[in-house]
RNA sequence: GGGGUUGUAGCUUAGCUUGGUUGGAGCACCCGGCUGAUAACCGGGAGGUCACCGGUUCAAAUCCGGUCAGCCCCA
């Protein structure tokens, strides 16, 4: 506890510095440390860092999804929980790593990597992985992220490959990972497939031939189907026509020829046809026609129309050219129908010798194609067509969706179980849970697991000559087997590593390939723990409570892991998963280094400062995207931290001036204090409910609501108890009440903004730790009482409303008024009547009824529904409502009687005026009306120069410097008006400015005001 | 091409689940006021086809269908 007096703050200190300093002292202290330790054994609240690669550098993006992870934590440590698995994790094998190595080093192929040297080449890739860990660890250091760096854990290390190893020995011999041969999309100078996600990364638009192939049906002479296809390239490769069942075909007749194609496309194609006939797609199946080229031998059971439901009306003519070697739902149709495929093309993307092209890239061979085809008379229509097609992201090559061996795990089959396990995960946003994730879970693809490269963690599996294979679970296993186990388990080392198989006692040696790096980092939830080699973990510990990382991760990370926990333990990874929107720049572009408008972490910090970039990313949804928006960051900055800089300020120089220390919150009587503790609790229980739901936005909100109050309504209502009178228990009850509001303030917002909150709390609390270490405030609801708060909204209406009048009429504020009416539903307190009414300023407030109000009634019918009643003496019943005063009747009655009828509310059009010398205004929420009287009688308008010369002198004295308790003597040299004032309000003035002797004298220098166009020159004296 | 999401004032946004008086804030702008915690604050003004079209309904920013645009994911 706090032993003298409380320590000053600078408001002007930038938040930059104020930041630097809280760092240092955390330091300085171990302060991390001590509140780990300190919740160790409590319940448990598991974390798992989404690795990222070092080899960029870390920008506003990840800072971003590090504050949301950081506020959390902080969050459930405040809640007393013991956080486990907090490291950091690093993301370290994979194709770009390789990329950048391979540009380092100027290779262009395969063959450089290893004529170089596999050795080499990975000791450079493990090296240049880290290559920014430095700039990452700073951020973290800077943006107080509290995670624990030195045991993060790492995807190269032995341990973790190994755990890998494991989980895929399992997938192995449950049949769940297994080798196959598909369709995937090769760059041929690369020589390795690509994942779905680097495709994505290479799409360029081309001109392509467009070609219209005739495929002559058998055993008719001139009939033909039209196909469509932007690679002629794949046309000898033909097995089979596709068509939609669900579509309509026509069969025309042209120039002699007769075709089958789309119905919807006929007249695009043809100018002059002759309709011969309608079928739907289904009923074509089945239906042969002629090989397109001889070169490839036909297989059997080809050539002939198949269904297909991918086919679409979009392109071409409803007819798809399949080719099984070359295309996934091509060669899915022929995998179906367990036909041979024909693929003359090798592993260079070159033609073999089967064909007349030989020893041509495919593309390259395309205009031969189109050629023959003109020759063979196959060729219906030849064009150009611009589209996108995808090209190796690095080296600019022409992909080709290629057949080759694979190992590919199972996913396909367990979609169920994804799906289900998918049911028990909380997503933050909700809809992704059955948007983008869940249909992607629906429709999981089998994962092509293997990379023909070199950096990643090796595939452990052996091969013997009789094709025999087993999978290898552990360095234990390579011994078991007949191996040895290298220091290094990554390629090359590993690649000497050969076997005896169990089976036939053959030599085995490892299929060559690397795993897809994704599968390194899906497999944290077990492998970072180096399960089930560390006995000290078990699979209990999956589900994860949290992880949150970007919204591209939806189907990256947070698919892998959901994917790998599923496959091996059957369960979800993880209970709750934020996923965090982009940060645009100040135009809303997207960030990227080419547009040069990249803003790194560092930049960002070091600019704003930490807590206010925290802020800044919460003040909105984090799965929304926001802009880099300069004014909205400062200004969120301003309102929180200014306003509790003033706040703590107010009373600390107050506090210190009564010696007033806290000790406890007692009972306090007063209805101010009793609303900012009810205000408090409120929002205390909105707040935790919030957080609890990962709804840090709305909590933010909520804070901030309340600081708004609580300096605007509370502190400004309060300032006269803290200013009169000694230290007596009244008083004593607002610094209690003050300072209680102001630390919990403090401790709600802790988590948001670790750096500012701690810097009030150490000087507030004159506590020696950390704000981090108390708990988080727990809502009392003994002190939440609603209808206070809303007598309290109610009251602030009527601040609003006087405000607004006065303003209207060119009232000041300061300027006492004779008397206030209030209109209104509800009754205020006399209690909280007494607070406002300085506010109010006036000499009489009275609520008053609806005949009380200062208002003529002009009543006037509604023609459109009188008239038809009283037709012809309408007029005369508008003159009797002018000339009598029907008003108290229609309050008594309801209505108004006229003539042997009767006109209700409904008929009669009621306005209300102001007398002239009242003002009028009215909130349509609260249904408050108020009225002012304008009358200021010779006495009032004294009272009103008064306090002009009382704040004048206020003003000089805040000039001066002077202290708060300092007293002054005053020289004043005015005219009468103002001289009257000051001689009947000498003791008010005297004793709100601390005057001892007000002296009409001629003193020099005075400084000369004006109050309502009159001169009054005032000079005032220190006495010592 | 498919899926998802967003679209509210010049800017940042709340409200949409569960339809209901006149769509609520903040910034910036203009006018006025207050100020011994205040580089702060308060009041007022101006600023809205709630992206567009259609439907359901007594009533639609809100529900439904479609269109457009941005963004994301996938092909």
């Amino acid at each position: 506890m706090n032993q003298g007096l409380y320590e000053n703050i600078d408001v002007n200190k930038s938040i930059v510095d104020m930041d630097k300093e809280i760092l240092n002292y955390w330091k300085k202290n171990n302060i991390q440390d001590i509140i780990i330790k300190s919740r160790r054994g409590n319940k448990n609240f598991t974390f798992l860092e989404g690795p990222p690669t070092a080899n960029g550098r870390p920008h506003v993006g990840h800072l971003m999804t590090r504050t949301v992870k950081d506020t959390v934590m902080r969050y459930k440590y405040m809640m007393g929980y013991d956080i486990l698995r907090r490291t950091g994790g690093w993301d370290c094998h994979g194709l770009p790593v390789e990329l950048e190595a391979e540009k380092h080093f100027g290779f262009n192929s395969k063959k450089d990597i290893e004529n170089f040297g596999i050795e080499k080449f990975n000791e450079y890739c493990r090296d240049s992985v880290f290559r920014y860990i430095d700039e990452w660890n700073e951020i973290d250091n800077l943006i107080g992220y509290w995670i624990d760096e030195e045991n993060s854990y790492v995807t190269l290390r032995n341990d973790y490959m190994e755990s890998e190893w494991h989980a895929l020995k399992t997938l192995f011999d449950g049949n769940m990972l297994v080798k196959n041969y598909k369709i995937v999309p090769y760059c041929p100078r690369c020589g390795t497939s690509l994942s779905s996600h680097e495709v994505a990364q290479g799409y360029k638009n081309v001109d392509d031939p467009s070609v219209y192939v005739k495929f002559s049906v058998k055993g008719h002479k001139n009939r033909y189907f039209i196909a469509w296809t932007t690679t002629p390239w794949t046309l000898q490769s033909n097995e089979f026509l596709v068509v939609n069942p669900e579509f309509e075909y026509s069969l025309i007749e042209n120039n002699g020829n007769e075709y089958y194609l789309l119905s919807s496309v006929v007249d695009k194609l043809f100018d002059d046809y002759k309709l011969i006939a309608k079928f739907t797609g289904k009923d074509l199946e089945g239906i042969e026609y002629e090989q397109l080229m001889p070169f490839l031998k036909a297989p059997e059971n080809t050539m002939k129309v198949v269904a297909g439901s991918f086919v679409t009306q979009d392109d071409g003519t409803g007819i798809v050219h399949a080719a099984p070697a070359f295309g996934a739902d091509d060669f899915e149709i022929g995998k179906a129908l367990k036909v041979q495929v024909l693929n003359p093309v090798g592993l260079d993307g070159k033609f073999n010798d089967e064909v007349p092209w030989k020893g041509k890239f495919v593309v390259d061979a395309n205009s031969e194609i189109i050629g023959y085809l003109k020759e063979n008379k196959l060729l219906f229509k030849s064009q150009k067509i611009k589209h996108t097609y995808p090209f190796c992201y690095r080296c600019g090559t022409r992909l080709l969706y290629y057949p080759l061996d694979a190992w590919f795990i199972m996913v396909s089959e367990i979609r169920k179980l994804l799906e289900e396990n998918n049911e028990k995960i909380n997503w933050y946003p909700d809809y992704l849970k059955n948007g983008r994730f869940g249909n992607f879970l629906s429709e999981a693809k089998d994962w092509a697991l293997s990379r023909d490269r070199y950096w990643g963690t090796p595939l452990p599996i052996w091969k013997c000559e009789n094709n025999h294979y087993i999978a290898i679970g552990s360095k234990d296993d390579l011994i078991k087997y007949g191996g040895n186990v290298p220091e290094d388990l990554h390629r090359p080392f590993i690649d000497s590593v050969k076997l005896k198989c169990p089976e036939c006692k053959g030599e085995m040696a490892r299929e060559p390939y690397v795993i897809d790096t994704w599968f390194d980092s899906g497999s944290a939830t077990y492998a970072a723990m180096h399960y089930p080699f560390n006995k000290d973990f078990n699979t209990e510990n999956i589900p994860v409570d949290f992880i949150s990382e970007a919204i591209d991760q939806t189907r990256g990370w947070f698919y892998t892991l959901h994917v790998i926990s599923s496959l091996l333990f059957k369960r979800n990874a993880y209970k709750n998963v934020m996923s965090i929107s982009f940060i645009l720049d100040e135009h809303g572009q997207k960030m990227s280094k080419s547009k040069g408008n990249f803003v790194t972490a560092k930049d960002f910090i070091n600019e704003y400062g930490a807590d206010a970039a925290r802020l800044f990313f919460f003040s909105g949804a984090p799965w929304n995207s926001k802009s880099i928006d300069k004014k909205l960051i400062n200004d969120t900055t301003r309102k929180v931290f200014n306003t509790l800089s003033n706040i703590y300020s107010f009373f600390v120089s107050n506090a210190n001036l009564d010696n007033f220390i806290y000790e406890n919150l007692e009972r306090s009587e007063n209805l101010l204090d009793k609303w900012l503790l009810s205000r408090l609790n409120s929002t205390i229980l909105d707040v935790k409910n919030n957080m609890d739901n990962y709804n840090i936005h709305i909590a933010l909100r909520s804070i901030m609501d309340l600081i708004n109050d609580f300096s605007n309504y509370y502190l400004r209502l309060s300032r006269k108890r803290f200013w009169e009178g000694d230290l007596n228990s009244e008083k004593k009850r607002a610094y209690e009440t003050l300072y209680y509001a102001l630390i919990n303030i403090i401790k709600l917002i802790a988590p948001l903004a670790p750096f500012f909150s701690d810097y009030l709390y150490l000087k507030l609390s004159g506590s020696e730790k950390t704000v981090h270490m108390e708990s988080y405030p727990k809502a009392d609801e003994y002190y939440i009482n609603k209808d206070l708060e809303n007598q309290f909204n109610y009251a602030i209406s009527i601040m609003e409303l006087s405000r607004r009048s006065r303003q209207e009429s060119n009232i000041k504020g300061r300027q006492t008024v004779k008397e206030i009416l209030i209109y209104s539903d509800m009754n205020l307190s006399s209690e909280l009547l007494d607070i406002i009414s300085p506010e109010l300023n006036s000499q009489k407030i009275k609520f008053i009824k609806e005949n009380e109000k200062p208002v003529k009634h002009l009543i006037k019918p509604v023609f459109s529904k009188v008239a038809p009643v009283l037709k012809s003496k309408t007029n005369d019943f508008v003159d009797y409502l002018n000339k009598n005063n029907v008003y108290d009747e229609l309050l008594k009655t309801d209505k108004i009687k006229f003539d042997d009828n009767e006109f209700g509310r409904d008929m009669l059009e009621i306005t209300e005026m102001p007398y002239e010398n009242y003002t009028y205004s009215s909130d349509p929420k609260s249904r408050i009306e108020l009225f002012i009287n304008k009358d200021i009688d010779e006495n009032l308008k004294l009272t009103g120069y008064a306090r002009e010369i009382i704040r004048r002198i206020q003003v000089m004295r805040k000039d001066l410097d002077l202290g708060y308790s300092d007293k002054i003597n005053i020289y004043i040299d005015s005219g009468d008006d103002l001289s009257d004032a000051i001689k009947k309000f000498s003791s008010m003035i005297m004793k709100e400015t601390l005057t001892d002797k007000i002296i009409n004298d001629n003193a020099k220098d005075y400084k000369y005001w004006d109050i309502d166009d009159k001169k009054i020159g005032i000079k005032i004296e220190k006495i010592n």
